[in-house]
DNA sequence: TTCTGGCACTCGGCTGTTCAGAGTGCCAAA
DNA sequence: TTTGGCACTCTGAACAGCCGAGTGCCAGAA
């Protein structure tokens, strides 16, 4: 018995799976008869009908009005990026070329802006890219220069490649010992680590400096912990808007309010923020907080220059999208761009 | 006779200006009766409409069908825009409402983004604005940082607040006091100059240093040049593309090509570049070079922060857009983000 | 039980027709 | 040169009719 029942859902699965393959192909509700036509299911329209009906009872499906195909419903594309889909692998030439492209950047800019570019060519769709984060990366370098008795400006040189700069008025005249002093005592004390661990690394030095320095010293290093902590300056990357306009018949009413998610940093911020540490998320129409992607999907990963992710990328497309070649490219650009970073 | 002729002229302008007025408004092809009623010409529809086909004659508008009302051509656009209309000035409380808005901003990121935003919203179209270009603008300071014996990193700041860095690989090892012996002789010539000038000032430097330090010297300063020349740098940033919205009912082709070129900053670099120096520049329909903007029309001003222009900021939208309001609201925006730049 | 073929039914979308309204061009008269 | 009148054109909305895809249900077969 339970053989059966097993036997029934397996097919009713089937069914599902070719509903959404042939959606996604078509973009026009889909019918019994054209399924079992084009997808070998080994059983009658009628038969295909009858698991259709207890789908869309179930919530998988949805027919648009009486007497028209099927469609599947973010319910119905959920249980079908869980179950059953396999993230479609890109082909070989396809990873060479990936790699050829990123291979290209000069700097962090360029490798983002790259990244960005390819994952909206290779999708199709919209694509985002979060810079690495300040957060997560590391102290690479941090420079002190006079450029005034009492101006001085601060560069944080993060392992990504970002460069952060601040500049600061000191309570009094510094000089350029001092300086140079203070600016060999935080690198030692800093470079290598983590960002957000600097600050307690730091906390014993202005005991170690003459009482007179200690105010220049103790303002030098509340502005490095405040570039240090600015979360503020995550940035995001864009590209591959025009690919909007693939996005649906009923057009207008869907893509204005996308537009309006894509300007605001943000909610793409947020949006690329509820990707999970671990592996791929994909977030179906309603399942985005955003009300305004509400007929939209993301799919979000993180990447990062070695085990570890410092951001994350992603493509925002209708509901209705290839799920199993998106996911393969996101992932594959994912682990190439974290390749690019390691290595530079 | 001459004076009857200009007589007629002057009536033919007056329903031109009637029609482009109209049509803004609602977006509908405009008949001869519906003109009269709602502008006080003083003559007869049949009047009017021997007018339009004088008009219509003339290129200045044109009709979609037989019995239908006329639409404007760009060349009528063009004529209104040249003679017929004038630049709509901001209200008192609008300036205070813009000024107060670019007040708050922080750094030049932040002006930027607050122009583009502030514009986007003002006109409610698609706002495009320029970092101020590093060719117009003067070196405030330059930094050399050693990061490992041969890595140097060269930091370039301007008076727009704009910060540029770029890493080299020097020949061999440099030491610390070669460094600041370079910093401090670059920055003597540099400091306050035009950047493209600069290369020319410091031409004679290598010849100061010793033999054995010339091939460092020369290194950084190819370094140096290199980013003052970079004009590739030159970057934009977008916003309002919402606003497209409500370009038009022939939605989907229209919205395609402006996407795309919204993603090339290559062609939004070309399309303000093409502004004029001095003053405003309209460039309606197919004027513009780049083919996918034909049917959009695009108001450029330069803005910068004394007399003279660093970098431009426009408007792009449908021909059929309101010149008078948008000029008007791209001229206060130039204007006051200039005032802010010069006092920052 | 589960599947299948058959059948009646529903409904959206396409086609063709009609009709009203807006707009035009032309002409003769003021 | 302007104006009122008139015949004409064309679009767009409204409506009817038809076709076909697709459904649900049922009775019989496996």
């Amino acid at each position: 018995m339970a053989g059966e029942v097993r036997q029934l859902d397996d097919r009713k699965l089937a069914v599902l799976r070719a509903i959404v393959q042939d959606y996604v192909g078509t973009e026009e509700p889909v019918g019994s008869k054209a399924l079992v036509e084009r997808h070998s299911l080994g059983v009658s329209p009628a038969t295909v009908r009858n698991d259709m009906a207890a789908l869309e009872e179930d919530g998988y499906i949805h027919q648009p009005h009486t007497s028209a195909g099927r469609i599947p419903t973010d319910k119905g594309y959920r249980l079908f990026v869980d179950r059953l889909a396999e993230v479609k692998p890109m082909s070989a030439p396809e990873r060479r070329a990936i790699r050829h492209f990123l291979d290209g950047a000069v700097d962090l800019d360029d490798v983002v802006a790259r990244t960005v570019r390819l994952l909206a060519q290779l999708t199709r769709q919209v694509a985002v890219v979060q810079y690495p984060s300040l957060s997560r990366s590391t102290v690479r370098h941090i420079e002190l220069v006079a450029l005034a008795p009492v101006k001085v400006m601060l560069v944080l040189i993060t392992n990504t490649g970002r460069v952060e700069q601040r500049m600061m008025d000191c309570p009094g005249p510094v000089g350029e010992t001092l300086l140079a002093d203070l600016r060999a005592r935080i690198n030692a004390h800093a470079v290598g680590q983590r960002l957000p661990e600097v600050p307690g690394l730091l906390e014993e030095l202005p005991a170690g400096f003459e009482a007179a320095d200690r105010p220049a010293v103790v303002t030098v290093l509340a502005t490095l912990f405040e570039a240090l902590a600015e979360q503020n300056e995550e940035r995001i990357m864009l590209a591959g808007t025009a690919n909007l306009t693939r996005f649906g018949h009923d057009f207008p009413l869907t893509i204005q309010p996308v537009l309006e998610a894509l300007e605001e940093q943000v909610v793409l911020l947020r949006l690329l923020g509820e990707t999970g540490d671990a592996g791929m998320t994909v977030r179906i129409g309603r399942e985005n907080a955003y009300e305004g992607l509400n007929s939209t999907s993301v799919v979000s990963v993180g990447y990062g220059s070695g085990d570890e992710s410092v951001a994350k990328l992603g493509v925002i497309g209708p509901t209705r999208m290839d799920y199993p070649g998106t996911m393969g490219a996101v992932r594959a650009v994912a682990r190439y761009v974290g390749q690019i970073l390691a290595e530079s």
